[in-house]
RNA sequence: GGGUCGGUGGCGGAAUGGCAGACGCAGCGGACUUAAAAUCCGCCGGGUUGAAACCCGUGUGGGUUCGAAUCCCACCCGACCUACCA
């Protein structure tokens, strides 16, 4: 009665099946409670790799899972479709980015449903469509009026192969590079838009305890947001301009002995003396021409420039010289230093270098391995570390440190007193840079009056929309530029001809609220738009949000993960959410990687094609392969061997299944051990794959269903199969159905036709409505079990007990076992020591 | 330089204070077959061994504990992140 299972006639057939019923459509149900399931979205490079496969397939599985278990899931996609490809690609084959973008789509859309997913299609959203990046730029003209974004003539990260602005997050390496084409950038003054991601900085950091977000995220994103508890003070130099430093060693102004600046910092022009001109005029245009490419290499020698001029030491009005160097950096802090010899490594270095005098003001302890230095002449290397402040006036005598009391806390309090300066806390994290000089994104809604100044475009006339007919020439520039009809508009305030901005925003933007889009998708399309508008119908917005559990990698943990949580509040500000943090737990899973352990990587050549795979093996064995190489959020490599063992597992299945034992069948009936000990399994692998399910450990999941499918097969042949209502066949059938609830988060296709299978012509509801077959902890317990018996900690026998066992009863059996008296014959027992239904440790000696 | 995670059979991994190696891959032996594939059965860390018993074994060295892959300290190696941050 079994034909074979063929994975390439149901797949498609309940994929189709499934769309036509609608099982995965979306719809709010008050009442019943809700999850919200998401999986970064992909962008649209038009093809899906393994490696999204290895990220949306497990979170598939997990969204399944909770609908089975009672929640009302929305698990919806979409597509992240602008950025810098599709206009290379327009540029190359002469289509408009729009086409190749949306033939991209299309594409994807088709490897999306193979992969047998849950999406809810029906709200679906793309970034590039003009009814989604008309919300983008509301959202962007709300943002300007609360003051969030604004523009500004900066100095500003430049790619000059993209021909674009990068945001801080997007320079990567040592060597300033690229984040997309690893071309180091350059640095260039530009009018640029910025959001005030800085406003939040203290909230971003805060609120961290509020989400269940893995540490390292965590972590990273602390780090980057980098806050420095410290002072500002202000240097005044001989002609009496103010000089502020920042730093978090107040306590050892008494050793600056003199200051740096960074090359771009507005004094230096003006502090330089006119014999050290030339000299600093070099340094600053060398630091220009080099960047921070060369400045931040790693053993570059601190170099660096006396400009001539002098400050005061404001805590003991020593004169000290003031230096230019590229070791000090104008984007962090004041752009100026005061530099401290004797306790900061790098100043001791510069110090050494240009014979710059170094003051000791921490003594060392004397157990410290700086321990005998008794002056500044001592020192082989700055001392950083703890001791007691000296020569440093009113905090002598002072502890090293930044608790009550000591040192820090002691000279901040004193700059206070003396009207000398402030406590101060300083972040690394800068404002968000959002303008890219490039077409294929969104319009910056703005517009440059000649007389008006910057004006924005009113909400009823969003969107503004890309034209369709931008020319592509391999000039580097942007096509809007030149593009007379985008470019030249009347200006809304005083009718006047303006120019629009040709800015486009950073494709961050896009993603920084794509999970509210899903909620309603297009809301008010092909209609004017005002002010006080809600982006997506409210209803739906308060049931579904926020998101219960996002899943993506690590790679974003401070670019879109850091901007869709200032994103949240900033929205929370305006009034359209009433949250304050958008994801409120987060799965970092790990990457998948070639058969030889690497990144896959074209040049590499061990790019593992998913379509081959799904062809060979279906998609429900390329799913349930990747969910079984191993911990979800270690990733690993692809063994294209390994595959088999689940393939074969599914074969099993099938056979186990439908080869059920038959009624007709010559075996004698199942011993009531062989009942018990089934129930028995079946139990203790619902609870099993129940805990594992719930907490992304999918690999041992897995491995539980195939022993219990080997269980099944070996005693299958005990049973003789469908007498109604007799006890062996109830637990078999129960043990059948089970399996196949448990195995329809991960393998979706096999387990329906197989649930339709067995319901035989009866009219039956998807596999995926049912709901999670429910353990009964009683019946999962073991009649016997194993005790361990060591002596000394060695194993050296075994008891079969019963359950429940008392420590007395363990102890006399352990110590009448006579594999025990063999090792214990003739030595004194010291103790015994009884772990209930685990072990005996006899202690001998 | 700083931070984070990790290191267990030939391989992916399981076990997170209590029988190390679940589950799977590869390999070996057998059944079926004219043969092969597929399938099924058995073996599968090392030493020793006919077998059992025993000994060794979770990167290295120490420690805590009746008992350590698991906890602590030091070190070695690898991956990722970050980096002149004042």
């Amino acid at each position: 009665m079994s034909d074979r299972y063929r994975h390439a006639e149901i797949e498609p057939k309940w994929q189709a099946a499934w769309d036509e019923q609608g099982l995965y459509d979306t719809a709010e149900i008050p009442g019943k409670p809700k999850w919200y399931a998401l999986t970064m979205l992909p962008y649209t490079s038009g093809d899906l790799h393994t490696g999204h496969w290895y990220a949306m397939t497990p979170s598939d599985a997990a969204a399944r899972f909770r609908r089975m278990s009672g929640f009302n899931v929305f698990f919806p996609i979409g597509f992240d479709a602008f950025g810098l490809p599709a206009e290379n690609a327009a540029i190359q084959n002469n289509v408009h980015p729009q086409e190749w973008t949306y033939d991209n789509v299309e594409r994807m859309q088709g490897q999306l449903r193979r992969m047998g997913a849950m999406w809810a299609w029906d709200r679906e959203a793309v970034s590039c469509d003009p009814e989604y990046y008309k919300w983008s730029q509301w959202f962007f003209l709300r943002l300007y009026e609360m003051g969030l974004a604004y523009r500004e003539f900066a100095p500003v990260d430049w790619c000059p192969k993209c021909n674009t602005t990068l945001a801080r997050e997007q320079v990567w390496g040592e060597d300033r590079h690229c984040e997309r084409c690893n071309t180091p950038v350059i640095k260039k003054d530009l009018n640029q838009w910025k959001f005030r991601i800085t406003n939040y900085t203290e909230e971003l950091l805060d609120d961290l305890d509020k989400i269940d977000w893995p540490e390292p995220v965590k972590i990273m994103q602390t780090n980057w947001i980098g806050r420095s508890d410290g002072a500002q003070v202000t240097f005044l130099t001989e002609e009496g301009d103010p000089i502020e430093i920042f730093t978090t060693r107040p306590d050892t102004l008494w050793g600056a002995t003199f200051m740096v600046l960074a090359p771009e910092h507005p004094l230096v022009d003006k502090i330089t003396t006119a014999e050290q001109r030339g000299a600093v005029d070099d340094c600053v245009e060398q630091a220009a021409r080099l960047d921070e490419i060369a400045r931040t290499a790693e053993d570059k020698e601190k170099t660096g420039v006396f400009t001539g001029g002098y400050a005061i030491n404001p805590v003991n009005g020593e004169r000290i010289p003031v230096w230019v160097a590229d070791y000090v950096l104008m984007g962090y802090g004041t752009g100026a230093i005061m530099a401290v010899p004797g306790h900061d490594e790098r100043d001791f270095e510069f110090a050494k270098k240009h014979e710059l005098p170094i003051v000791l003001v921490v003594q060392p302890p004397p157990d410290s391995e700086a321990g005998h230095v008794r002056s500044a002449d001592d020192l082989e290397s700055a001392w950083p570390g703890d001791g007691v402040m000296i020569n440093s006036g009113p905090i002598n005598g002072a502890a090293v440190g930044k608790e009550e009391g000591q040192s820090v806390k002691a000279a901040i309090a004193w700059l206070e007193e003396n009207d000398k300066g402030t406590g101060a806390v300083n972040y690394r994290l800068r404002d968000w840079l959002i303008s890219r000089q490039r077409m294929w994104g969104t319009p910056i809604p703005m517009i440059h009056c000649a007389s008006c100044g910057t004006v924005p475009v009113p909400y009823a006339d969003l969107p503004v929309r890309l034209p369709d007919d931008a020319q592509f020439k391999p000039t580097g520039e942007s096509p809007l530029n030149y593009h007379e009809g985008f470019r030249y508009v009347k200006c809304p305030q005083c009718g006047g001809g303006a120019e629009r901005e040709t800015d486009t925003m950073d494709t961050f933007m896009c993603s920084s609220w794509y999970q509210y889009a899903y909620v309603d998708p297009y809301h008010k399309a092909g209609q004017p738009l005002a002010a006080n508008d809600m982006p997506w119908d409210s209803g739906r917005g308060s049931y579904w949000l926020p998101v219960d559990q996002y899943t993506g990698g690590i790679e974003h943990a401070t670019m879109h993960l850091l901007y869709t949580r200032f994103f949240t509040k900033a929205l929370r500000d305006m009034g359209v959410v009433d949250f304050d943090e958008p994801m409120l737990r987060l799965f970092n899973q790990g990457i998948i990687l070639g058969p030889d352990g690497e990144r896959m990587s074209k040049s590499r050549g061990n790019v593992v094609n998913p379509d081959d795979y799904v062809d060979r093996y279906g998609a429900d064995t390329v799913r349930g392969y990747l969910m079984f190489i191993g911990p979800w959020e270690h990733g690993g490599p692809w063994d294209p061997s390994a595959i088999e063992g689940v393939s074969r597992f599914l074969y099993r299945v099938w056979g186990v299944v439908l080869d059920a034992p038959s009624p007709n069948g010559s075996a004698a009936s199942a011993a009531a051990d062989d009942i018990r000990s089934l129930e028995r399994k079946l139990h203790q692998t619902i609870l099993k794959v129940s805990e594992d399910f719930g907490s992304f450990r999918f690999n041992t999941a897995i491995a539980a269903m195939m022993e219990f499918n080997n269980h099944l097969i070996r005693v299958k042949d005990a049973f003789t199969g469908p007498n109604a209502g007799d006890e062996q066949t109830a637990i078999w059938q129960e043990s059948v159905r089970a399996l196949l609830l448990m195995m329809a988060p991960v393998f979706p296709h096999i387990s329906e036709e197989l649930w339709q299978r067995l319901a035989a012509g009866a009219e039956t509801a998807s596999v995926h409505l049912q709901e999670w077959p429910q353990a009964d902890p009683q019946k999962a317990k073991e009649d016997e079990i194993t005790v361990v018996v060591q002596v000394n900690g060695r194993v050296r026998d075994k008891l079969m007990v019963a359950p429940n066992t008392a420590s007395d009863d363990l102890e006399t059996k352990a110590l009448a076992s006579n594999n025990v008296q063999r090792w214990t014959d003739g030595k004194q027992i010291r103790k015994v020591v009884v772990v209930p239904d685990k072990l005996v440790n006899i202690v001998i000696g």
